[in-house]
DNA sequence: TTGACATATGTCTGTATGGGAATATATTCC
DNA sequence: GGAATATATTCCCATACAGACATATGTCAA
């Protein structure tokens, strides 16, 4: 079999980079038609175009017709699943980050009381 | 260009449903030797150790020779990357989440005063 | 050393990519 | 209808996969 492809799920379609940053962008600016984001992201519109079909497939963008334009909205559901995947992760961090500043901690401490 | 290696960073390697459940597996399990994941997994030893390379390129698991075996470890600091990319979009989630909500108990509420 | 076991690597194959360039499809305005 | 604008699709190419299978490498034990 070979890789799945980028449209199969929502994991395999951020990890392309430009797809974050579109994912990004909408996020921060709301709506917003293909070609401010094609500025924005210094990327030529056919190749945008292309990225927006994988998020739109994936269900993470959706597109309204504004006259002559399109706009893209975020729909940030998917991503929920991203989250939640890499949430069951935090305990991990949240140990190494204790061992960290208890090591801090009794590093001043000997340092307090030589 | 083509699409980025897997091993390209911890987006690319995390794409791939089996990869996942690796790093699941590490996870729950701790520190396991590489029959023992492939027979969990249901995966062929050779299809296993290419995932288990790309796993090693990003960073997210190690691994420790231990007699004949060698045992392959979590190491979740490259997912805290995924983690707070993710939560950025959380007020999305809350506010829909809300939205629901509100309308469930405006609803609730319509019914208990006719 | 030889053999048994555990893991890694190489080869093959079908499939899919992301970007560039050209072109097709929509939509609005005249 | 025809031009102008906005977006989508098609064709091209180099690259890279994931799995099946065979084989190499590494490690221990006798």
């Amino acid at each position: 079999m070979a890789r799945a492809p980028t449209t199969a799920d929502i994991f395999n379609a951020i990890a392309e980079p430009r797809r974050r940053q579109v994912i990004d962008l909408l996020a921060r600016e709301g709506p917003t038609p293909v070609a401010a984001i094609a500025r924005a992201l210094s990327l030529p519109q056919p190749a945008l175009s292309k990225h927006l079909r994988v998020l739109r497939v994936v269900g993470v963008v959706a597109s309204e017709q504004r006259g002559q334009q399109r706009l893209y909205r975020l729909d940030a559901a998917p991503l929920h699943a991203v989250h939640e995947w890499a949430s069951t992760f935090e305990r991990f961090w949240t140990h190494r980050l204790e061992r960290i500043r208890e090591r801090a901690e009794r590093i001043a401490e000997e340092h307090h009381t030589p």
